[in-house]
DNA sequence: CCCTTATACTCATTAAATAAGTAATCAAGC
DNA sequence: GCTTGATTACTTATTTAATGAGTATAAGGG
């Protein structure tokens, strides 16, 4: 795809756009960075009275990259609303293995940072600020586990 | 407060340093750019054998902006987090009239943006990704609104 | 015929964040 | 007594992200 299209794709089409939103300028920024990294290749197309497009094309060490990232749960609570959701838009469409395992790792890390919360919760003040701030961390992550567990149970499961 | 104190302070006594780092150059970059839009006055304490100490002072317009950001709330769900947070470290510190009230206007936000979410949730495909997106929000939101309830519960309200 | 919209990419600028440095003092250790 | 390392206080350079605006052309609509 041509980066003209894919801004296309990423401000119209797609449900991804609800997650991750990019401006034309900065899209064209980031081919040219990925292109430096060796995870895309790029052909000139020519045409006659418009601007030459550039199509990109995942090179193998680009779709190694995916598919590793696609793979990979998110280390911390605030990654989660971004990243995680990308990753799982990406992991919808593949097979539903790969979503599965990606959700189950996920739950994973996340109860243990809970259980890690609780801990350091139980020793604070009560009264105190940092009290506060871990109780909406806890709130914060078990939501985010009890979303985890339903979407397991409703996808068409492996 | 210099530069260097205030630093110190951020990374070790305060809880504030719980929702939000600083490097000790960005902190000082962001003293000059108060400085430059009015909110703080500089003087120049000088030492022997020690480079000077610039001593911040909040100016009124400094101090009234300070007021009204720590009353209002934040309009999306992904300020909560760092920005709303810090609110309410500053918040505790004046009277608890001024916490309640910051408490309130946001619930009373995050009421509406709840409404909004459940309604489009409502008719979009349940197995699409947006569905999907829609439903952790919906968490999400619950997750802060039930802390903000239990939080003003907890606090010595008026 | 003029004006808008679509196509496709570029460039300049601002802002945020990190890393690394300076240069002097003081305390402690071998 | 000489070095090592921590403390004080602020600076500078570099990278990265993000925004905004701009270019040039052609097709389509009133």
């Amino acid at each position: 795809m041509h980066g003209y299209e894919l801004h296309q794709h990423l401000t119209e089409t797609t449900g991804l756009r609800l997650v991750w939103r990019i401006k034309q300028s900065q899209l064209y920024a980031l081919l040219t960075r990925l292109e430096e990294r060796g995870y895309l290749s790029t052909t000139l197309e020519t045409q006659e009275a418009r601007p030459p497009r550039k199509i990109h094309t995942l090179t193998p060490a680009g779709r190694s990259a995916l598919e590793a990232w696609l793979r990979t749960p998110v280390p911390r609570g605030r990654d989660f609303r971004l990243e995680f959701l990308a990753k799982v838009y990406f992991a919808r469409q593949q097979d539903q293995t790969t979503l599965h395992e990606l959700l189950t790792a996920q739950e994973c890390i996340f109860d243990k940072w809970l259980a890690e919360l609780q801990n350091t919760l139980d020793t604070l003040d009560p009264t105190s600020y940092e009290a506060l701030v871990y109780h909406f961390r806890v709130g914060q992550v078990q939501a985010m586990l009890t979303w985890l567990k339903e979407l397991k149970a409703i996808e068409p499961g492996k």
